[in-house]
RNA sequence: UCGGGAGUAGCUCAGCUGGUUAGAGCGGGUGACUGUUAAUCACUAGGUCGGGGGUUCGAGUCCCUCCUCCCGAGCCA
């Protein structure tokens, strides 16, 4: 769809000499453009950046899949075509036919000569201009944000976690079995829900797919769910979003070391994988990458009694029993230059399903994957409680409703086995991953405390 | 929710102990330039100083209040 063309508005409309969108030429991807050395190309995109020089516009094209410099010489195009691309403003969208060329003196290694250049609609002035900017202001524009090339290379990061945890799962015969979303109470009583109208009751929405897992693995028997969660808490920290993705593998027959060994080989297949496949972006992002190298060394296996006394070594005024804070986890994960998997935390701190460790009753069979340099903790998990009276009185002494979690109970009382697993957010693994300070630029869309806009 | 910080041009910021007509760079517009890489150079337009109230001869500047955003804590993935 062409927009209408307002005779009085500028050269850029006359300058179509182009019938229609689907030109002659064959139309390439940026990211294809290598292949086509010496052929006469068409592009189909926007104009990220212009710079001119007399006789000469050098146009930066992007089409999403790279971008690409247009070199237009006033001697190859009509007058009026040359006068309007001197005019054309930033995010314009084009469409460019020229022939590629070879040129050491570009990035990407080859460049457009610009034979024609249509143009489908003169953008107004565009707000995001290639200098610096708040990231306030980039949050409110986060629709035009997405267009930059940083955000590029961390949204393609972010696509390459994802497909690779959900490749590695399904590599290890885990079936996706997805959890709903609108739920009738919480699934751990600890944390703010969101509460929803649901025709004429109310809902919720869910924080963990966990609960509706275990009952899908006592059908598979190996199964993950992947989707968007919700926490309505009034966190206001770099490490939190309202709305986030979150990966949840579990397993019937799987006990604590099983499920650390699980945690400790996705995380390093994730690693591997983008390191193999995003070198470009992880290199646009800064990223030192010495550090996601050291993960294919295994993961040290701390207990938390350990880690308590490690940490009081080392200054912290941290007590045994207590959670740790975000100092804590800092201090601790400095020690090592893996991520380390912190195992059999105190029963109370931890959410009611959690098994109590046979060999010591005060502490939970569960464990948290907190990642280096300071990004926290990036999995959490453990192993459920599978005995039916212990489970009961578990959600009693959390003050839960015991009719809500009926069907929770049947997983113990129809052939209940050991089983376990664990939840890794998205974000905090691409934030990690990527190097970044903050996990809004992870999601395309973030949801925080403050905002939801755009 | 608590503790700190910040709101001045489209953007990033300067503006001293209150003083006359509020500035810069970038972006926009106009012009110059045949290899620019956040191009450069010249000229130019652009402001309810976050909103409201107060003190004062006089407020961007001081006080009160509200709003928005940033950083950190707790809680968590």
């Amino acid at each position: 769809m062409r927009a209408p063309v307002d005779a009085s508005r500028s050269d850029a409309s006359r300058i179509a000499s182009t019938p229609s969108h689907e030109c002659s030429m064959p139309t390439v991807h940026i990211e294809d453009v290598h292949r086509h050395e010496g052929e006469t190309v068409t592009l189909r995109g926007w104009l990220y950046n212009r710079r001119s020089s007399g006789k000469l516009h050098f146009l930066q094209v992007r089409d999403g899949s790279g971008v690409i410099q247009a070199v237009m010489f006033k001697g190859d195009v009509d007058e009026a075509m040359f006068d309007a691309a001197r005019r054309l403003p930033q995010e314009s969208s084009i469409i460019v036919t020229g022939t590629v060329k070879r040129d050491e003196r570009s990035p990407l290694g080859y460049e457009l000569g610009i034979q024609t250049l249509e143009v489908l609609q003169e953008a107004e002035e565009y707000p995001i201009s290639p200098k610096e900017h708040g990231v306030a202001f980039l949050m409110e524009n986060r629709h035009l944000w997405m267009r930059s090339r940083r955000q590029h290379a961390i949204l393609r990061i972010r696509a390459e976690i994802i497909a690779a945890t959900r490749d590695f799962l399904d590599g290890e015969g885990y079936l996706l079995v997805d959890a709903p979303i609108f739920t009738p109470a919480a699934c751990e009583g600890t944390t703010t829900l969101f509460e929803t109208q649901y025709f004429s009751r109310m809902a919720y929405l869910t924080q963990s797919g966990q609960l509706y897992n275990e009952a899908a693995a006592m059908a598979f028997g190996r199964v993950y769910c992947f989707g968007p969660t919700f926490r309505a808490e009034k966190s206001k920290t770099r490490r939190h979003l309202t709305e986030f993705w979150m990966v949840e593998p579990e397993a019937a027959f799987l006990e604590l070391d099983g499920i650390m060994d699980l945690a400790e080989r996705m995380v390093r297949s994730i690693v591997e994988r983008v390191l193999e496949r995003r070198q470009s972006e992880l290199r646009l992002l800064e990223r030192d990458i010495a550090p996601l190298e050291r993960c294919t060394e295994p993961f040290p296996r701390v207990d938390y009694a350990d880690a308590v006394a490690q940490l009081q070594s080392l200054g912290s005024d941290i007590q045994y029993g207590d959670d740790f804070g975000a100092d804590d986890e800092t201090i601790l994960t400095q020690q090592y230059d893996t991520p380390i998997l912190v195992h059999r935390y105190p029963r109370d701190i931890k959410a009611f399903y959690m098994k109590g460790d046979p060999e010591r009753p005060d502490r939970a069979l569960c464990v948290d994957m907190l990642a280096p340099e300071g990004y926290g903790e990036i999995i959490g998990g453990g192993q459920r409680e599978d005995d039916y009276q212990t489970l009961h009185d578990a959600i009693a002494a959390h003050d839960l409703p015991l009719e809500a979690f009926s069907w929770y109970l049947d997983l113990r009382r129809y052939g209940s086995v050991p089983h376990g697993g664990f939840g890794m957010g998205i974000e905090r693994a691409v934030a990690w991953i990527c190097g970044l300070h903050h996990v809004r630029e992870t999601i395309p869309f973030p949801r925080m405390l403050d905002r939801i806009i755009p």
